[in-house]
DNA sequence: TCGATATTTCGACATACTTCGAATTATACT
DNA sequence: AGTATAATTCGAAGTATGTCGAAATATCGA
């Protein structure tokens, strides 16, 4: 039931730039040992982290943590939601799912 | 048998910045339509392209194609060799099957 | 309503990236 | 030796990225 499908080579290149900060890239990892809402491997609350928790001890600035979360979302590979104060994020496994599928598959061109 | 091991965030965070140029990603896909030496899914000759091949049709200056192999090549994501007047390109299978796994694997941090 | 907390937007600046053309190196062929 | 082909190195130019601080917005609690 995959509902995301990326078309072009931009676009997974879009994806990869956004993963090629290692301040990203962390703050994905962290919210991939999270599972994805409604994938029933943990509680709601286990799901999703806010902005602030993922990125904590990064040693950047609230507004550069805020800048790469944006980006992060831009591309598709993270959803995020208001939740009170608070803004929670959490993982499209399907965007997951087609950049893995991308990297196996062999290219037709 | 994977002689591959990346350390840190910081080494995978290269490794998607190479695959982040449309250029870039769409030659080591060239590539990855081929097959590792020693695999045996296919002749020597299957396994390899040129420099000058892999750049085709992609509209851009030889000088430029050279640093995006030099790019590639760099953060371990392909070999390169010479054969006579020719530089032989192939997928290191390894780096790629480390990326798939970061990718999947949860986050300790 | 006022202050505290969480996050974003904006503008600025330094650094990094992509690209090119010109010149250079390496190999093959005649 | 001389020429052609394949690819690289170098320097330059324009563009994009990562980062910050200051100011703004949103929500909660007293």
């Amino acid at each position: 039931m995959s509902k995301y499908r990326s078309n072009t080579v931009e676009d997974f290149a879009e994806i990869f730039k956004a993963l090629s900060n290692s301040h990203r890239l962390t703050i994905y990892r962290r919210l991939s040992s999270c599972c994805a809402p409604g994938s029933g491997c943990g509680s709601e609350a286990d799901m999703r982290r806010c902005v602030g928790d993922l990125g904590r001890d990064l040693g950047i600035a609230p507004s550069t943590l805020s800048h790469h979360i944006k980006e992060l979302r831009r591309v598709g590979l993270i959803r995020v939601e208001r939740r009170g104060q608070r803004m929670e994020c959490w993982i499209d496994p399907d965007v997951l799912d087609a950049l893995t599928g991308f990297l196996s598959r062999s290219a037709v061109d």
